[in-house]
DNA sequence: CGATACTTCTACGAGATGTAGAAGAACTCT
DNA sequence: AGAGTTCTTCTACATCTCGTAGAAGTATCG
């Protein structure tokens, strides 16, 4: 349940590359390679809204923010695709099988006795 | 873009779950619980076929496979969510920190032995 | 061969997504 | 305050995907 079409993934993209909220029009802009118009925007943006991605203030040009971070959201994605898998081990040792040089050593540095190893299993 | 209608997850499941190619009529009696008409898998498992998830040999009663594994699957999925995510480090931290400790455990002994291993990671 | 089983073709309805006009509400500037 | 401009909300439609399956064609079995 968690897939986004094409303009509601790059208005995300938009939301979490920027700092604070943001405005419809200034994400209309962002997007005039694709030539939409605002209502569209708008449209996109209630139904992130809906799906839980996307919350606005009340301020005047409305400011639009992504509820999670990109990397926090990509990270629930991997979390929900392994646990729809039935065996854990053997996905997570395919992953990790695939894995390149880089992203091991990352992994291994994040699971070695960094500050709160084991400490905080539930988010 | 790589997600799957419910039905369609549910023959894929099947599929995973065999030990061999399956035929039509038995991927029906296995969804006998939704009461799927024969054709409606077939038009599935077409389906299934275009998007490159399953193949079937010539044989006469049909036999529909996987192409690949469950585990290869979703570890396939993962790596594309990661990917798609800017920052992969980012992604990772997130992810390692809400695993629980059980595939925390899981992820370290995979990631022991394997290629990589903090004394080459300089290679 | 005739009946039975399997495969392919074609179609349709529901839901999701992209797209945006029209109408209403709020803000700005004189 | 009034008029123009800008923003928001409502409503609608086209397309695509997915579930669903009848009908027609092809192969198999007895």
């Amino acid at each position: 349940m968690a897939s986004l079409g094409e303009l509601e993934r790059a208005v995300m993209e938009r939301l979490w590359a920027a700092d604070g909220p943001v405005a419809a029009t200034a994400l209309r802009d962002g997007l005039a390679d694709r030539g939409v118009a605002l209502t569209t925007v708008h449209t996109v943006l209630t139904r992130l809204e809906q799906k839980g991605f996307v919350v606005h203030d009340d301020a005047r040009p409305r400011g639009f923010s992504a509820r999670s971070t990109r990397a926090d959201h990509a990270a629930e994605l991997m979390h929900e695709v392994l646990g729809q898998a039935g065996d854990r081990e053997a996905v997570l040792a395919r992953f990790v099988g695939s894995v390149n040089a880089d992203e091991a050593r990352m992994l291994r540095e994040l699971l070695a006795g960094g500050p709160g190893t084991s400490a905080d299993a539930a988010r």
